[in-house]
DNA sequence: GGAGATAGTTGTAGTGCTATAACTGTTATA
DNA sequence: TATAACAGTTATAGCACTACAACTATCTCC
């Protein structure tokens, strides 16, 4: 019984878990009201208001498909934009509480381990956690 | 220490591990210079020969662009049409040698196992094989 | 001070895919 | 037998997003 085998096995598993995920994307999608990008830019904000050149980058997409997605976003009030003080040619976007409400909603549905992952004995929970709390950040 | 907690900070690596995967997407792309549903539609012929409307169902997409997707997949010589012997409304696509190829590296690509995960030690990889092999097939 | 780079906006074009309609040929069923 | 349903194709429109160009205002650095 090789180590790869049990690898390739333990991955096929992750990826059914994590890719019935697809469905929440649609899920986050039809909760917000909005696309699964902008969801992911609110999030982003969520954290920390930033500049639209790194939303663009954290996004990984343009900086003209930004502006059009802060557009959107600053239009359904979930989100300001803001002079940078220390650069004028800067502008910070900041989330509003409506923002941060939604993000949390889209989070929850994200994050949220699969009944089946959750209904394992809590011996196992605690196996998984600690053999997988060892894996590399990157 | 809640369970809760724990599956989530689980499902939180999966998730890492898995939606790396996102360039595995693009990887599968580049390397088979062709769209990622186009790919799925290869896997899903290498499995076994399928009418149009059940490679349409498996795709999660409509008749009309499941159509346009076989079209093309033909043009490029890995997969053809045949006539169904049972039902004459019906066309049995079958994938090529070549089209076998295209799917067989793009399971590759998409099955591989991540160099952290293979990297765990061997009693480490066991208890994941054995928890996880737990979990229910939906 | 001036040249070059950067930030964000405006604009255009294209791709992949979803959604829908309509059609011809075929099959199933009342 | 007639009607309804189905298979696959052809066609159209729209959305989300990528890619790129060009612009004005601002900043950095020689």
């Amino acid at each position: 019984m090789s180590e790869q085998d049990a690898a390739g096995r333990i991955y096929a598993v992750m990826r059914r878990l994590v890719l019935e995920a697809d469905d929440r994307k649609q899920h986050v999608v039809d909760a917000l009201g909005m696309s699964y990008i902008r969801s992911r830019a609110l999030r982003a904000l969520a954290v920390e208001p930033i500049r639209m050149t790194e939303l663009a980058t954290r996004l990984v997409t343009d900086k003209p498909y930004t502006t059009l997605v802060v557009d959107d976003l600053e239009a359904r009030g979930l989100v300001v934009r803001e002079q940078d003080p220390d650069d004028r040619r800067c502008k910070i976007v900041k989330i509003t509480p409506a923002g941060r409400e939604a993000a949390d909603t889209a989070t929850r549905i994200i994050t949220a381990p699969p009944t089946e992952l959750v209904a394992l004995p809590p011996e196992d929970l605690e196996a998984l956690d600690r053999i997988l709390g060892k894996l590399q950040h990157p």
